[in-house]
DNA sequence: CTGTTAGCGCATTCAG
DNA sequence: CTGAATGCGCTAACAG
C-alpha cells in the first residue's frame, strides 16, 4: 500500500493510463467517453477504492450536497420527528444531513450557522422557535444574510418575526383555539395552562390562541392560572407539582400543557400525587408526538403533521427561494383521547 | 453589494491592506501579529461578514472539524439519547456533528460512510447493531478501511463482529442475565420474550443472556416463547398481540421485551386487551430510555448509561486509535419499577 | 513579524 | 472525444 494518505483522482487516472480530465469525466458522467477508457477508469477507481474529495469538488465549483438542520435538542421527540421528515426527503435527493443540537443556547445556534456557512452547506434549516431576543436575532441575521447572498437556501419551521425567510407554519394559534373549543365542549370551565417561557414564539402563539378562545366563550384565565416553566418534560412535571400545592377545591378541572413533552411530565406528577386523570383532572397536550398514544391514559392533544413539517421545509429549501418569503401553513387536528373527559365537579 | 458570491480571505486582506498570509494568521491565531494590523483584519472581516471556506481550509491541509454519526433512526429515543451524548462532547471540542439516519437500510449505511469519507470527516461513529450479513459487512469494510488508512477515526457503539474498530459495549448479555435474575427473584417461572430480528447482534446478545440465565435456574424457554418482531414500537405491539391470542392459562407471568421501545408497544397492546400490568402480566424492557418512567406503570428495565455511551464513543474517536482495537465496557443496572411484581398465578 | 509562493484535489475551460 | 492548463480559497513553508 502507498504511504499516500488518500487516493486521488490523479492516482486513478495514472492507474488507468488516461488523463486527469478523462477520469473526472467518467466519474461524473458529464460527457461521453470511449467505452474501453471508461471501463479502465471505473475499475481502477474500484481497485484503489477511490473516494472523491468532496472538499476539492466543492472548491472547484462542484455541488455541495449537504444541508444543515439546527434544532434545540435532538433527543426531544418533537424535533426528532421533524428531523426524520427532513432526512427522508433529503435522502431521496442525495443530500447529506448535518443535524445540530443547540441545547437551547442562542450563542451556539449562531455558531452552528456560521459553521454551516463555512461548509457551504447548500441549505440551512432552522427547526424550532425563534428566540424572541433582538440581540440574537441580529446576530443570526448577520450570519444568514451573507449566506443567502452567496446562494445559500434558508428555511424554517415555526418562525416569523425578524428574519424573513421561507417558513413552514404549524397552526399553533388556531390549533390551540380549536383544542380550547373541544375542551369547553366537554364542559370544562376551570382551566390551568402549563406554559413554556414566553420568549418563544411557539409558546406565545399557543397560549394566545387558547386563552383568547376561552375568553370568547366567557371563560377567563387568570394570570396565575398560567404556570410558566421550562419547555421540557421536567418543566411540565415541576409546573404540575406547583399547581398541586393549591387547595384541592381551587384546582382546575382541565390542564393544558403547551407541548406533549410537558404534558408527559405533568401526567407523571399527577399520578405521583394520586390525582386521577381524567377522573379528577383532564389533561391535554399539543404536537402529538408518537409516544403519547402509549401513555396511560393516552393523551388528548392537537396533532401536528410532524414528519410532514420536516418534509416541507426541506422542500422549500430545495425548490429555491421564490419571489417573496413563502409561508406554508400546515393544518393539524384535535385528537381526543382518554386523558380528557367531562368534568365531575 | 458585490456581485461576488462569497467574500474571500483575499477580500478581507485587501480591505485591510495586508497580505493574504497575514489575514490568515490573525484569523487562525497561529502566529502573533502586530496589534494594529490584527485589528484592521478583524474589523474588515466583521465588516464584510467573512466566513472562511471550510472546503478550502480542509483542502489546504487545515483540520476538518466535523464528525459523522450514523444510526438507524433519528427518531428512536435510544439513538437520540446516544446522539445527544455524542453532540455534547463534540460540541465542547468545536466539532460539527453530521447525524445520518439509515432507516435500517444497510445500503444506505454504506452510502453514508462513503459520503462522510468524501467529506473527509475527521471521525465516523457507528451507532447501533451491526447487520449480521457478510455481504454488507464486506461493503462496509471496503469503505472504512481506506478511510482509516487516510487517517480517519472510526468508533462504534455495540458492534464487534467483522470490522475491528474501537467500540463501546453496553452490557447487553450481562444486563439481560441480571434482569432475568431479578425477575426470577420476584418468583416468575413462565416467561415470554419479545425479540427483534436475530440478525442484529444486540438482539442475539440480550436474548442469549436472558435465556441462558433462566436455564441456569432451571427455567427453560421454549422456542415459541420467543416472539420475533420488528425492532420498533410497532413490533412490540404486534408481538404482544400475537402472544395474547393464546389461551389465558398458557400465558406467561412475565414478558421481557428486548428494548424499551418494543416494551412500550407491548404495554399498549396489553392495556387494549384489558390485561393488567403487573397484575396479570409483568413487563420488563431494556435500555431505560427517558420516557419509560413516565409510563403507567413505569417500566422495569435494564438501565444503560445512554448519554455516556455516546460521550465515550466520541472520546474514543477523539483520543486516536490505540494499539489494538479498544473496547470500553459500560455497565448498567436493573431498575425495578412498577411494571413488574410477584406473579399471582 | 510580514509578504510571496506553492500546492491541496478536482472541474473545466481550451486546444488538439 | 481526449489531454494540458487554469483556478477555486486557503494554509504552510519559505524568504525578506
Amino acid at each position: 500500500m502507498k504511504a499516500r494518505p488518500h487516493v486521488t483522482l490523479e492516482d486513478v487516472a495514472r492507474s488507468a493510463s488516461v488523463s486527469l480530465a478523462t477520469a473526472s469525466r467518467v466519474l461524473n458522467g458529464t460527457t461521453s467517453v470511449r467505452t474501453d477508457l471508461r471501463d479502465r477508469v471505473v475499475s481502477a477507481a474500484a481497485e484503489l477504492s477511490y473516494a472523491p474529495n468532496a472538499h476539492a469538488q466543492a472548491l472547484a465549483g462542484g455541488t455541495h450536497r449537504t444541508v444543515g438542520v439546527i434544532c434545540h435538542d435532538v433527543s426531544d421527540p418533537y424535533f426528532a420527528a421533524i428531523a426524520n421528515g427532513v432526512m427522508r426527503v433529503a435522502d431521496s435527493n442525495g443530500l447529506l444531513v448535518m443535524l445540530a443540537g443547540t441545547f437551547r443556547d442562542p450563542g451556539r445556534e449562531v455558531a452552528y450557522v456560521s459553521m454551516l456557512r463555512a461548509q457551504r452547506a447548500s441549505a440551512i434549516l432552522l427547526i424550532g422557535s425563534a428566540f424572541e431576543d433582538r440581540a440574537w436575532e441580529r446576530a443570526m441575521a448577520a450570519e444568514l444574510e451573507p449566506y443567502r447572498r452567496g446562494g445559500g437556501q434558508v428555511a424554517a419551521v415555526s418562525r416569523h418575526r425578524g428574519l424573513k425567510m421561507d417558513t413552514v407554519q404549524p397552526d399553533n394559534r388556531g390549533g390551540a383555539a380549536e383544542l380550547a373549543r373541544a375542551l369547553l365542549a366537554l364542559g370544562h370551565k376551570r382551566f390551568a395552562v402549563l406554559s413554556g417561557p414566553r420568549r418563544l414564539s411557539t409558546v406565545v402563539d399557543r397560549l394566545d390562541g387558547f386563552t383568547t378562545e376561552l375568553a370568547d366563550h366567557g371563560v377567563t384565565l387568570r394570570e396565575d392560572d398560567v404556570l410558566e416553566a421550562a419547555f421540557t418534560r421536567e418543566g411540565g412535571y415541576e409546573a404540575a407539582k406547583r399547581l398541586l400545592t393549591r387547595p384541592r377545591r381551587s384546582l382546575p378541572t382541565c390542564v393544558f400543557a403547551v407541548t406533549d413533552v410537558m404534558a408527559i411530565g405533568a401526567l407523571t406528577a399527577l399520578r405521583e400525587a394520586g390525582v386521577s386523570v381524567p377522573g379528577q383532572i383532564s389533561v391535554a397536550g399539543f404536537d402529538d408526538i408518537p409516544v403519547v398514544r402509549d401513555l396511560t391514559p393516552p393523551l388528548t392533544t392537537f396533532a401536528l403533521p410532524l414528519e410532514q413539517l420536516g418534509a416541507r421545509v426541506m422542500d422549500l429549501a430545495l425548490t429555491g427561494s421564490g419571489p417573496r418569503p413563502r409561508t406554508v401553513r400546515l393544518p393539524g387536528k384535535v385528537v381526543l383521547r382518554e386523558s380528557t373527559a367531562r368534568p365531575r365537579r
